[in-house]
DNA sequence: TGCCTGTATGGTAACGATACCATATATTTA
DNA sequence: TAAATATATGGTATCGTTACCATACAGGCA
């Protein structure tokens, strides 16, 4: 229909120069009220919109930002991280251009190349679950910040969840709650030859630890188990743990998967959620944890926090030169009907 | 480090004009094989790359194309829409730039203006679950593809998944298994006010009494119920079809999340999956579908699909004028353990 | 030999927006 | 009143790339 209406016809149609309509169109002085009312209405008129692609070359910065995603999907609320990082861009108004960086190096390399030529301002790289990387091109390139994983060396930063304080959440959910022999079945990773321990294993057990400690409660090492996340793995943790001669009154479990298949398990042996086990999960996958019968209280992984902070440390840290720094963000719990207080109401 | 490295430089370093530059990087004719040579090591050398911006400003493709996403989120897995864009536009040497519609009208428009300030060649509206929609912008635009959504006047192209399919195709594998009687609890919107009923829930019935018809089983009413997704109504439901005078041998669940509560529904009344009653889902949440015990079989909506097939449409319609079509793509079977051939084993 | 065609080469205008400069007028200050 | 300053305005070069044009020279053909 209308083949792209430029300055020039603006100009024309308001009978000023091109740099008044320029300076009206970014609200700069020295510009009458009149041809400012004129102009303003010949942009209207024509339905003008000024070519980005022009502003960029004259200098202007891209207003681009490259969002990089590795393609493991393990959970699916990771994506989270790309509407967190798109609401961000937005408030900076930037836009997000997205792309995968594939199974191999090479078309990583390639898919950075794209972003470069389009001289991106900034590049979120975002891994979808939470682990060590390495990034497929050179740091130097553009200014890059890490959500949901970090490098070995700390070398740029980066926005993780912080582990230990879901582990502490969840735990403690169930200490308040007055749980005093609690359950964990945590996640097990079954890949060899990993440099670091996956940061979710290890940070959700101290945080576990570190809340009986507060509660003046002695670990035993009896009520900690490990999963393979299989099915069948899940199940027998939970019965294991039910046979013990003082079996736990709550049971904290590494994901809501496994929370799922501990709920069967319990049903099983005819004990009831919550009054006589308590049960939480880890992940807040909503289609579980709200079509589980009692639903399912959890802890939220903060998906959609690491993306906005990703792209709101990337806008920031342009000006002030911050150090690299990894950010934890805290993991609420997401309270629903699998705990109860086992305080009895007043008789 | 480096300021942007021109293609003048690239002329300097190697001695030849810029207009030679640009025919090796463009590999046009007319250039000697020495200088030819000479171009692609200064290009090396220099580490150059060409300004897209500056190639579009000139009169090529932008190389890009728009993403807009409403924000109701429902499935998770909707997002894979964006995936198979993603790939899809990559093979087409596209690169997406995504945004989210927001909550109302305005911001919506506000997206798409900056779409077409950066004049991408094309946008794909992408709902997160199976509906009519209403764009937010004039057609006229841009050239517009609809994911797993549609215009009510099917003014322009569009890609759903085939709702009549994938009942059919559940129903059809129960009936395989040699499944009799086969109740159905399907969806209910709660919305009051919809101009066109959810396409889900109308045609998976369609699919359902189709497949009935097929294998010669009259349709019987008292089979097929309506939940409302709270996880009481479907316990309610599967209750009530195990306690007719002829019970279901297998049930079909309108999703995954209700299969779940079927799941807990059918091990109360002591009865076995797929021994004594077989279940299918649909959706194929894969944290529920593998998660349960024994493993659901489900039905695939083609998220990954649509996001493909809008964008190999949006490149392909640039040509030929094809005129808007919408497209049903099949729902598959996706195969686990929940359900099992009634036909015993050889004696 | 002279003309034509194909290859090789680089100068320059143009894409659309903006910064800089030059100019003109209005307003304030010494 | 003169000088200084603030406001108003538009012409033009520029960003990096490519299309168009002009030029130059090689070999082929009549």
């Amino acid at each position: 229909m209308n083949a792209k209406v430029t300055i020039k016809e603006i100009a024309k149609h308001a009978q000023v120069g091109t740099t008044t309509v320029s300076r009206v169109l970014n609200s700069r002085p020295y510009v009458s009220a009149e041809k400012r009312r004129r102009v303003m209405e010949a942009v209207k008129a024509l339905d003008y919109h000024p070519s980005q692609t022009a502003r960029h070359l004259r200098g202007s910065p891209s207003g681009l930002l490259g969002f990089l995603t590795d393609d493991v999907a393990t959970t699916p609320y990771a994506v989270d991280i790309i509407r967190g990082a798109q609401q961000a861009a937005w408030e900076h108004s930037m836009v997000l251009l997205v792309a995968d960086s594939g199974r191999n190096r090479q078309s990583a390399k390639a898919a950075v190349d794209v972003f470069l030529e389009r001289e991106v301002e900034g590049i979120v790289y975002a891994a979808m679950y939470h682990r060590p990387v390495e990034l497929p091109y050179d740091l130097e390139r553009a200014p890059t910040v890490l959500a949901n994983c970090f490098l070995e060396d700390r070398r740029s930063p980066s926005v993780v969840p912080d582990e230990f304080d879901g582990g502490y959440t969840a735990t403690e959910a169930l200490l308040k709650a007055g749980h005093r022999r609690i359950g964990f079945i945590n996640l097990w990773e079954e890949r060899v030859g990993i440099p670091s321990p996956m940061p979710a294993i290890n940070g959700r057990l101290r945080g576990y630890r570190q809340a009986l400690q507060d509660y003046d409660i002695p670990f035993d090492a009896a009520l900690v188990r490990f999963t393979n996340q299989s099915p069948a793995d899940n199940y027998h943790h939970t019965r294991s743990l039910m046979s013990l001669s003082e079996p736990p009154t709550a049971i904290f479990c590494g994901n809501d998967k496994v929370a799922m298949t501990c709920y069967s398990a319990l049903a099983e042996l005819n004990l009831h959620i919550p009054q006589d086990v308590a049960v939480i999960g880890f992940d807040n996958i909503v289609d579980i944890a709200e079509g589980l019968l009692p639903a399912l209280t959890t802890i939220q992984l903060p998906h959609y926090e690491m993306g906005k902070w990703a792209v709101q440390y990337l806008m920031d840290s342009q000006n002030s030169d911050l150090k690299p720094l990894q950010r934890r963000l805290p993991c609420p719990l997401v309270p629903r009907d699998s705990v109860q207080s086992v305080f009895t109401p007043p008789q």
